[in-house]
DNA sequence: TCAAAAGTGTTAGGAATACACCCATGG
DNA sequence: CCATGGGTGTATTCCTAACACTTTTGA
């Protein structure tokens, strides 16, 4: 059935003479922050390693912002949605395919790019250290991991009478080698009877290209608090794990320890024993797990 | 400290000469979903109102899709955040301010606009139905609010030796008067070791212009799912209203019924008696409560 | 010998859930 | 009178956090 609009013409008719408005348009950047969580170095032959977490920077080679740490990105093309630019950039970039993109939202304030209007559309991702070394080197020659460190330093909360404002402080600290990389940022939300938003905010900044450091601090948020069971970790282990590694990978993404026993029993459905075992110097061996598609 | 790139120009000078490059670029759409909930009539005079869901939609005026509705919506200036598009946007078609703008996602899948590339950046919003009436009619002409009923058809999932898909199929539909839309939509999961994904898809659509029955869809799960306690509602409720009430319109957002001594024991931190009482015929009554900002 | 991890068991407190009541109203 | 909501009390189940304890290993 044709349907004419006031001019009289059918849909496809109004299609074939459509031109684009020359209104101003951004251009869209699809942005990523890549978390990975890799070992650190221990003396003491009884501890199992450490873990910490990690994301990846490119050092940029041009103004703006030249030789400052960025994250890796580039321009969202026609012919593909955002979630696939992000996908091949990172593919491009580490090598790594078939990684789960997770959304972290829209970053489009007002000059956060001085060239020109630049909207980033931002992803998170996560990597799971034994499938980095295979890629490593690629484009990798300013692609660095940055050890993260994220930490409350205060909290504020005021009230008034049609609602509060409470505003967090973060301290961003970004280490690899001699680079380090900080930043303050706020989290303020702002309650009233009928709304309630938040917003971050940059107080400082030392290094980081763009409003780059918003949007880590924002997929630091998103990781800890989207992260109620060990889904997450799970992506981040090799074929296979012991429970206390899994444990450790956890930990490290929420932020705060927890107790080995609860543990073991809340992502005792999310896995499965191998029959294997690691022996390490100075322990008990430890069955060996995979994860499991169970019942779910 | 003067920084100089491979052209031996500082950044002040590279950011003069700067002209942005050709290429390809979308138009961005700040779409929204606005939410509210309004009282169904009721014939016994001992039964309070029922509540029900509504979202905002738009009778398109022109090609593409004429006749068909759509989100409100706009695009996105060089002046302002997405955010910001979004609540001028709302201003301007609802008269509506200062209400909690949230993020849904970006859609940007190829082709989801006949006339050009672009990219949906879209909201949601809440509004209490005691506002609306305020603005009634400004660009209302074509405005409408709809019914929205959105229920599981079925559930499907399969095993694989390193994954599974799961697949939800959703019928959504909108009624208000004579019109109604339906569209039937899959939301699936796909989970494989080192990545689990969501991806909506449109099964079947009719009456509803562009990808916007999948911003729906997904607005509605997200309103769902994110509604652990009843915040989300106590935005939709005027200044004073029973527990009732609250209840009622919580209910509607995350689709289900509650127990009512449960619901006031979790939900008593947030609001404060009033000391006022409303009276109804055929009922004891019943103690008005404000929101509260208690010691949260 | 000993620090650290592997692994199992138990307990207390709190939240969610479910019922079971009684009260007041006015068509 | 009585359907309906207003409001309170209480038992039960479930989950979680916290603690306690034993075993094994190799430098």
């Amino acid at each position: 059935m044709e349907v004419l609009d006031r001019n009289g013409l059918t849909e496809r008719e109004f299609l074939e003479q459509y031109r684009a408005g020359d209104y101003e348009r951004p251009s869209v950047a699809a942005d990523m922050v890549v978390f990975t969580v890799m070992d650190r170095e221990e003396d003491n032959f009884h501890k199992l390693p450490d873990k910490e977490l990690y994301i990846l920077l490119i050092r940029r080679g041009g103004h703006p912002f030249l030789g400052k740490w960025a994250l890796p990105g580039g321009f969202v093309q026609p012919d593909e949605t955002a979630e696939q630019a992000a996908a091949r950039e990172l593919n491009e970039e580490t090598g790594l395919s078939d990684v789960q993109l997770e959304q972290v939202g829209i970053f489009s304030d007002v000059g956060r790019d001085p060239r020109s209007w630049v909207i980033s559309c931002s992803h998170m991702a996560l990597v799971g250290s034994s499938r980095l070394q295979i890629h490593a080197g690629d484009d990798a020659d300013a692609a660095v991991w940055f050890k993260v460190s994220y930490r409350l330093l205060r909290e504020h909360k005021e009230l008034f009478e049609e609602g509060y404002v409470q505003t967090w402080t973060y301290e961003l600290k970004l280490r690899a080698g001699e680079e380090e990389l900080a930043a303050i940022l706020n989290r303020t939300v702002r309650a009233k009877p009928n709304s309630k938003s938040t917003v971050y905010s940059i107080m400082s900044n030392d290094g980081l290209a763009f409003d780059h450091a918003k949007i880590i601090a924002c997929a630091i948020g998103r990781l800890r608090e989207q992260s109620d069971d060990c889904e997450a970790a799970l992506q981040l282990m090799p074929e296979q794990f012991t429970m206390t590694e899994l444990q450790q990978v956890y930990e490290v993404i929420i932020g705060k320890k927890l107790h080995q026993a609860d543990f073991r029993r809340t992502s005792a459905g999310l896995v499965a024993e191998t029959g294997h075992y690691r022996r390490k110097a100075g322990q008990l061996p430890a069955l060996l797990y995979r994860r499991s598609w169970g019942e779910g």
